[in-house]
DNA sequence: TTGTAGGCGTTATCAA
DNA sequence: TTGATAACGCCTACAA
């Protein structure tokens, strides 16, 4: 079907190692021979057959992801960027991404990265939505696949990951909010052996300490990073008797919920209540009102993370294995910085 | 390093191939030795080397994807839910999904496809966005290579599809904003040439020549299909000296936008003036007004899609080569259902 | 500077 | 019912 470097070797009368080291940029062959054989193949259409290089090399050329999916109606425009930019990375050093879903924390992600690691069918990982304690993180590092990670967990290993630091830009937003006036602060986290869960969860207590407002347990809430969830958990905490005026969303999806919660239940978000997210989604600039939120620069990120994995899987050294990142804090309509 | 049919074969005693035959489940096995197989194999940890069963098989057991990526700030939750689907089904018949992004209708999109097609790094390629007259589909069926899309390009070649029918719910949207008063409908599009701008403005035409209202070029725009543009578009719109009340968008992202100019300007979104999506994106049911939309039951249509994709590379027949499936109409309070 | 030959791990054909 | 053997297309010692 395909043309093979046979073809071209026969087109040529060379023998296909002479053709093979020709494209692969040898300085063993003649500079007239490799210009004939780079002339030819392109003209032929030559394009090496992956799986017998993967099978001779012993390596995939590619880097996996699987997708933390949950369930059908899963849509988080966190997982676009972050693809797009693997994607983007992967294909500078002609490395594929494959992309597979599984269920987070379950018998069938196991199984799904297990199988990839057996059968060799891709050289690395990447990793996010990290548990405290991982067992991705510690079945890789025990067989020596490399792997990179959006975020940290707890486990005692070394491998390269990105951060992105919360603590000043929380702190940040709370204070502005706690000086407009808003001291009823509450926090609507994920699940709480998510690694984003207690890295923000941390930096909201360090933060009203510094502010000197005690913590009410009350208004701490757990959702599931989605709208529906963010929206839910904002009913409840509206409906108490001595509500919250002020919420700190682990995400901005789940902030969505709690604009909406709040619109229905007549409060006026930036003057009544104040919001804020985090990611710093594109949607976040077109809500009413628009909102408050910690911008990673998630394109970038996922970017680094390809190159640092692919780094990791040539070998070449990294000359920083644990990158911290500050976002950018824009301060929006719904933390009450302008009335409308 | 991996565990090889080999080391399964040497501890059993048997050669390779009864393994093989065994695992696979030929028939001409006897029951005894494919147990004792089965079982051995998984003790081991033994997956089939998938470089080496491809190059055999000439097949690589996995689609393809190219994602339109339009840059770094590139986020559709469109796409989340779009991959979320493929993955789960190709997972489902231990199919990979390949992911690699190029920019919609340029020259390193060729490339990759091209690249991808000779290297038989995908056994077939799910396609979108597709244009009117569409290289990917005349490429792809020249070089017989299986594809399936989402939408349908004019280019008269068969090729098994998804399509989405649009004109019933425009039009009873179109209905339903002039019922309410509002009889100055704008449509925002995307480029020209997308199938579904032309697909989505047709009905749009259709829709107002059903109302017996005069299409207004003037209230006729093409934006991006991203909120900024939506935004950009709607300012303009809105500076008009006999500006729009109604405004119909190819997508929810665009409409995002229009949302939040109609807010700056001071329109009253659902009372002055009014807005539709197109997609029903989660997001929509958070904006403020929620958005009326026509949501295509994406994940779904992704499922189909893959499901298609790898009945027509295995040559098993489809009883059904081009699904149209129906929306669902949601409408909410940005087309004035609700006072608020 | 070029060519020969062996093998990466599978599967499929044929013979036993 | 099983086993030996030859590919699949490429890369790379080693020999010429």
């Amino acid at each position: 079907m395909g043309v093979s470097i046979r073809d071209v070797a026969e087109k040529l009368g060379l023998s296909i190692t002479t053709v093979s080291r020709a494209l692969d940029g040898y300085d063993d062959v003649s500079q007239a021979t490799r210009e004939r054989v780079v002339v030819v193949a392109q003209e032929m259409g030559y394009t090496p057959n992956r799986a017998a290089r993967q099978l001779r090399r012993q390596r995939a050329d590619s880097i996996g992801y699987i997708l933390p999916s949950s369930g059908s109606r899963f849509s988080d425009p966190f997982f676009s960027e972050f693809i797009s930019g693997l994607g983007d990375e992967a294909v500078k050093y002609s490395y594929d991404l494959l992309i597979s879903t599984a269920p987070g924390g379950q018998l069938d992600e196991q199984e799904l990265y297990q199988r990839w690691v057996h059968s060799h069918k891709v050289d690395g990982f990447v990793l996010n939505r990290l548990w405290l304690s991982d067992w991705r993180v510690r079945y890789l590092s025990s067989q020596h696949i490399p792997f990179v990670s959006l975020e940290r967990s707890d486990d005692p290993i070394d491998y390269p990951s990105v951060q992105v630091e919360c603590i000043d830009s929380i702190t940040a937003i709370i204070k502005h909010m706690v000086d407009g006036g808003y001291q009823r602060v509450a926090f609507i986290g994920g699940p709480s052996n998510l690694t984003i869960h207690a890295d923000r969860y941390d930096a909201f207590c360090k933060a009203l300490s510094i502010c000197r407002i005690p913590l009410d347990p009350v208004l701490v809430a757990s959702a599931d990073l989605t709208s529906m969830g963010g929206y839910q958990v904002a009913k409840r905490l509206l409906w108490l008797t001595d509500p919250p005026n002020a919420f700190i969303c682990i995400n901005d999806q789940t902030a969505y919920g709690v604009l909406r919660a709040a619109h229905e239940e007549g409060r006026f978000v930036g003057k009544d209540i104040v919001v804020s997210g985090f990611d710093g989604l594109q949607e976040s600039l077109y809500t009413q009102p628009t909102l408050t939120t910690v911008d990673q620069p998630l394109y970038e990120i996922a970017r680094h993370l390809a190159g640092m994995l692919i780094a990791e899987i040539i070998g070449q050294p990294l000359q920083e294995r644990q990158v911290v990142i500050q976002p950018v804090l824009h301060i929006r309509e719904s933390s009450g910085d302008k009335v409308t």
